[in-house]
DNA sequence: GCCAACGTTGGC
DNA sequence: GCCAACGTTGGC
């Protein structure tokens, strides 16, 4: 399957704590892949259901850590699809609610594309030019998955990429 | 560990 | 439909 091209790409942010899911850890899976499952917000899973698409990239960052931080890129390899474990009684994330025939949750595959030779903290990135507006540094957000725009995506990128 | 901000639930 | 109570997130 040929990759998306650079221009019909949309740019998201996950985030992720890295003593449950590093992305040292997405890099050591098969292929370099994961399920994203588990998330249980509704802002969230709308974004996953209809607005990730195959060829999307993705800032993994690391929150709940010391530093928090971006750490990688990831691509999205599968569009949205019902996440299983809201299904199943026996998983965490079990939610009885959902039902097979209207699945209330969803995910989709990301795969690790590239480490960022310098990860970037939550405390630089509240530093740079042109990231005044980023989800991620708003007060009080929460969002695990939120878009990223492709002029920020670019000033991260580009400082995460110089080493 | 604290606590502000936010999302969800449930009584009315 | 309102909103208080509760649970969770996540930076500090």
């Amino acid at each position: 399957m040929p990759t998306k091209p650079a221009q019909g790409r949309r740019h998201w942010l996950v985030k992720s704590e890295p003593d449950v899911f590093s992305f040292d850890d997405l890099l050591k899976r098969p292929d370099k892949t994961t399920h994203w499952d588990g998330v249980r917000n509704y802002q969230a899973r709308n974004t996953m259901r209809d607005d990730m698409k195959k060829g999307d990239l993705v800032f993994f960052y690391h929150s709940s850590a010391d530093p928090t931080e971006i750490a990688g890129v990831a691509e999205v390899v599968r569009d949205g699809y019902p996440d299983p474990t809201a299904l199943d009684p026996k998983d965490p994330h079990f939610d009885p609610k959902s039902k097979a025939d209207a699945p209330s949750w969803y995910m989709v595959d990301i795969k690790a594309v590239e480490k960022l030779k310098r990860p970037i903290s939550l405390a630089e990135l509240r530093t740079m030019k042109g990231l005044e507006k980023m989800t991620l540094l708003q007060k009080g957000s929460r969002l695990s998955i939120q878009p990223v725009t492709e002029a920020e995506w670019k000033i991260v990128y580009a400082a995460g990429m110089k080493g």
